[in-house]
DNA sequence: CTCGTGTTTGTAACCGGTTACAAACAGCTA
DNA sequence: TAGCTGTTTGTAACCGGTTACAAACACGAG
């Protein structure tokens, strides 16, 4: 193995060794500490670019005690409202020096206990997992690390780990009080599997219970534009269709849109469609889709921030709400 | 700082102190070699546990040499395609046993620059990053530190590095050739900035050269849902529609379709669109968007099957082209 | 010239695994 | 019982940085 490489790459000592100085001189440099003096600073940096020097990520974090990395745990990247969260994370980490490390559950619990064993056995230093409902392998696995855990994209400050994150029975409150302000009593609610996604658990749950005397029916689909399209198929084949359509997400009023379209049935004067999270297509679709916006880009960035500096101060981090509001478009029309 | 931890982490020799065993066969314990007889396998483990012992990243990588860490570069996460691609990239390599350390560059040469060296700082030992065109401080970097690189969404044998993608200058002109057989002669390109994105740079590249006698415009806008509903503002209003519209991105077709519904202009009758990338919600719009499929999930599996026997065996991964094919459906049809 | 202060540099002991090599040991044969 | 083979285990030297501590040195004051 070693036989093969001709020239092994050099090490600490051999650029000491080039310029002429101790090994502590070298590793003072690369430190950027100002101890040494400029013509020594000088000779070594010559030597690091002639020997074509790299220091060893695993030697410095090995004797430093830091990996400067964290762990990401995310259900999927393929739903904009993960990307784009996680587009800000990886952005702002990296700002503080941070590598970010990301695995995919796909929802599946066996899959999230493999993947955080494995991210905690890389040694990274923070964890930030989304959603609060984990195994009872995933907890062990986290506490028997120690490493410190962030919650994001749900906010429940009596949670084990810090959350960050917005409200998700407030805001789903708010916008099943909006529809209903607007004069609606008969509303469809279409969302995606409770099982593997708590933060739609904790929706509907807020959703059932504020209900009130307005008539709620739930329409499970998959969280896909296809699922919202199904939705709109099943209402219209079961019977009347209510007067306006709760999509737990965009993704899914989307589908309904345009399935709502392919049926001749028209946004908003037939039927008031809703949708959550405010992806980037609500505010340019005919007619605009109203969205709760969840603010996914800032939940990165706070998170950034809080996990940053729980390492720095060794204090841990305190929740962290997060506010969304309705966004008031074309798709939704006040009744009678 | 080591005061403070009262009980700092147990060590490989801790654990070897309370089995009564040596750290070579605690070694060979956590390294499933079966040269260790069943009895003392035991007493390690239950040493193990008793001493919730978690070995150490860094110690690991520093002996062994292998960090068991890739790194992606990609322009953004925010966009479906390359969220769907990194998806299975992950999933795949952490079948493997490799993490994902991802890092988004915005498309900004200074800043991929940075996070290219990020990254090999953190000692990742496979590279694949999104697109060939590069920087010399990119090449440099990757040049110094040695690492297997991959370059993907795009097909080219003769790159620096092997790259795994589909071939974009085929698929643009299969697309124009598309229109054009269906009798389509005014064509309008929509698409993205070419500066910070070369796949699309090679695509307007290849249209312009298969052009012949039809009349190709080009439409500049941005990469998002909007641009496609910028595009058709700008083309109703700057004087007579085209007779298709080819979006080189289905965000920017996706957008351009609600444009058109916004005004009154229908699909395919008055003009026929067609996308790239064939998103999730090509499939479902009204009309159904004609697409050119991208077998993004398929590049992050092959990617990571190419980079893990790379660094198995030691042989340069080889180029891989992969098919793309159009998905003909309702919003382009065939003219008089 | 001596002492004190501040700056620059070097020595060597870590950090916590892996692994080459050798030793100890068991079982079997001659 | 000596000798051989194969299995199990231990010792100690790495891997390549960081850093505590001390030494060497420069400079100005007394």
């Amino acid at each position: 193995m070693n036989v093969i490489r001709k020239s092994k790459r050099a090490t600490l000592r051999d650029v000491a060794r080039h310029a002429q100085v101790s090994v502590a001189t070298v590793s003072r440099v690369l430190n950027k500490s100002e101890l040494v003096s400029t013509d020594t600073r000088n000779r070594v940096n010559q030597a690091i670019d002639v020997l074509e020097f790299v220091p060893s990520a695993a030697a410095r974090s090995l004797s430093s005690g830091r990996s400067r990395a964290i762990g990401a745990l995310v259900p999927t990247l393929d739903h904009a409202i993960f990307a784009r969260y996680l587009d800000t994370l990886e952005d702002q980490l990296s700002g503080h020096g941070y590598a970010l490390i990301v695995a995919v559950t796909g929802g599946v619990a066996e899959v999230e206990e493999r993947k955080v064993h494995n991210l905690l056995d890389m040694g990274i230093e923070g964890l930030i997992v989304s959603g609060k409902r984990h195994t009872k392998g995933f907890a062990a696995c986290v506490e028997r690390f120690a490493v410190p855990t962030l919650i994001t994209s749900y906010y429940d400050p009596d949670a084990q780990y810090p959350t960050i994150g917005y409200d998700n029975s407030a805001i789903a409150q708010a916008a099943l009080a909006h529809l209903k302000s607007l004069g609606h009593h008969s509303i469809a609610v279409v969302h995606g599997p409770t099982d593997v996604n708590d933060r739609i658990a904790a929706r509907i749950a807020a959703i059932e219970e504020a209900a009130g005397e307005a008539q709620v029916r739930f329409v499970p689909v998959s969280m896909r534009v296809e699922g919202g399209a199904d939705a709109v198929a099943r209402m219209v084949e079961q019977g009347p269709l209510p007067s306006a359509i709760l999509c737990l997400s965009d993704v899914q009023a989307l589908g309904a849109l345009f399935e709502l379209q392919r049926r001749n049935i028209t946004v908003p004067d037939e039927v008031s469609l809703m949708g959550f999270d405010d992806l980037e297509w609500s505010a340019v679709s005919f007619p605009g889709i109203t969205s709760i916006q969840l603010p996914a880009a800032e939940m990165g960035s706070v998170a950034s921030d809080a996990i940053v500096d729980w390492l720095r101060t060794g204090n841990r981090a305190t929740p962290k709400r997060l506010e969304a509001h309705i966004v008031e478009r074309g798709s939704t029309r006040a009744l009678g």
